[in-house]
DNA sequence: CTGAAAGCGCTAACAC
DNA sequence: GTGTTAGCGCTTTCAG
């Protein structure tokens, strides 16, 4: 257990005010300058708290206003290179308030996630964003926790009664699809990942229905896959074999499309020009593997949460629109 | 500004003594377990305690006892593949100690490293683990911070006389080049990234050693580029035209490692089989992009960081030893 | 504009 | 084994 390294003793705010002659009342009011003070003594503090070089203690000064100036951020895997991106942006657009992050990983695992939010609750976190790792099974605790804090989704929805910021994940598959037709690809197939998460069923349908759309003559080819990138390279297989005249393979993630584009490379070999295989959420593994994309538009998505939190933003706004990142990987041969 | 929202207020553990009809420091021995008492009693509090869907504030908590059972993780860039597998390591090993982490992400700037040790220190953290930004202009910061909580250098190190956990990098390069030489490979070149990170430069100094000893003709081939996938790209171009008999390149992580090998790939086409790329960190760009790469234990090495805020390990021990990990950018064509 | 005093919710001495 | 009391370090009424 963490014992008490025992350390330097710091400088409480009653040092500052004994060494400056004035009350404690007054130091605070000059540090946090909540209320006008004299500039003649305000010099004076300042002049005694950096002399002790003295900080605020803000565990103490969270137990008085019953603000921790913290907030919690649950997410689902920091793995999926997804989740890295929205955490920077969280970082950054909380870090313009003040506030601090305190991450929970849960391992795409709801149960880990129902006591990641106790333990948020108990540190009396000020906000908590959530990815929730399951699109039912995360609505239980989501619910309950609401009660004891304010809850924001962010970037997937469990219970669409609670705030949620989110961006349009149809809109990002439609880009996709228009630009593959542009380019002279026809016949188009999809796989998917785990349909738990709501962003994964939500491109998926998306999928189906432009598709249908666009190509009223030809039933949806879809297939779903897990996470991991092999497993998208034996799916990239079977669906070659089963629609062998396939142009294109839209992919629900940047993870399963670099299995696909391996497999399509070994298969260019074997005579398949002009394939093209697309990611989405324009990760660095889109980056790397030179895979066309899809890129969310983080900042906002991260600063309409804020906004939700600090009660900005009331109603939720229409969902964020996504823009296409176009690399080799649909490049013409 | 965070607003407190008003929300339903939670129970003390006044109340929870009241309705058992005790005392509160009953309550708060049964709760935390610091002190036996009578199990009759015991039962009484827990049904209170449940009863009002009581839940500890650990904000009390922790400016009694001094001890917030959290530690600061500082890192330089969370979009550098590497670091979110470090982040997950550090999650585990302290979830088992019921210590959370407050993430600072500093965006490879010494400054905002400071203030984000500063800002750790105000929160009163019981430790911080951190992977300096930069190798020297790191030190001064974590030397004063040091003073006030302990400090854990973790993966990179500025400061020797810090604790710290570590790999052995220059490993990691040996296994690369015993194997790269073990499948035919002679002419070995090297790109590295950004030597103000502790560990790039060891991995330069590694390959410029092994490279001498295993070669003792060859004056050792060695680039360096930056983090970006795009720089590292023209940066192989140049490396190809001045040593153009280069037949496998050592990279100094998997990012500059994928540029790499999609010049490669290029360059095929005009006659290089058996060209061979290497990556170091095993990150999710390595698995996609079906690179050969180095793995760190990274749970032993977070491990040992919680050890050395324990206490528990006094001393340094020596480098964890990496292991390789081969994929098709080294195969046989 | 400044000071005195109370109290946030918990735990740790100290009594009994 | 249990209760009483004080206090962690800060902010905030409330007086002046």
């Amino acid at each position: 257990m963490p014992k008490p390294v025992a350390r330097d003793q710091r400088p409480t705010i009653q040092d500052v005010a004994a060494l400056a002659g004035l009350s404690p009342s007054t130091v605070s009011r000059v540090l946090s300058g909540a209320r006008p003070v004299g500039p003649d003594i305000a010099e004076r503090v300042r002049q005694a708290a950096d002399a002790l070089s003295f900080r605020p203690n803000t565990v103490a000064r969270s137990l008085r206003t019953q603000q921790t100036s913290t907030v919690g951020l649950v997410i689902p895997d920091i793995i999926n290179p997804f989740f890295p991106l929205l955490v920077q942006a969280v970082e950054r657009a909380t870090r313009e308030h003040d506030l601090s992050v305190l991450l929970v990983d849960c391992g795409n695992e709801p149960e880990r996630e129902t006591s990641a939010l106790d333990l948020l609750l108990d540190r009396r976190v000020d906000a908590i964003f959530i990815s929730p790792c399951h699109s039912t099974a995360s609505a239980p605790a989501l619910r309950s926790a609401s009660r004891r804090a304010r809850i924001v989704q962010i970037d997937r929805v469990a219970d669409d009664q609670l705030p949620f910021a989110i961006v349009d994940q149809g809109h990002g598959i439609q880009l996709l699809l228009e630009h593959l037709t542009a380019t002279g690809r026809q016949h188009i197939a999809f796989i998917g990942s785990d349909p738990s998460a709501s962003t994964s069923s939500l491109r998926a349908d998306a999928f189906e229905r432009f598709s249908v759309a666009q190509n009223p003559r030809q039933s949806p080819r879809v297939m779903t896959g897990d996470f991991s990138g092999a497993s998208s390279a034996s799916i990239t297989r079977s669906l070659l074999e089963q629609w062998p005249d396939t142009e294109a393979i839209v992919c629900a993630n940047d993870v399963i499309a670099a299995g696909a584009l391996l497999v399509a490379r070994e298969r260019r070999l074997e005579g398949l020009p002009g394939f093209a295989v697309t990611g989405f959420d324009n990760t660095m593994v889109a980056e790397t593997g030179d895979l066309t994309s899809v890129q969310q538009p983080l900042s906002e998505l991260a600063n309409r949460a804020v906004d939700l939190f600090l009660g900005v933003a009331a109603t939720e706004p229409p969902p964020l629109l996504p823009t296409l990142v176009v690399r080799g990987s649909t490049g013409p041969r």
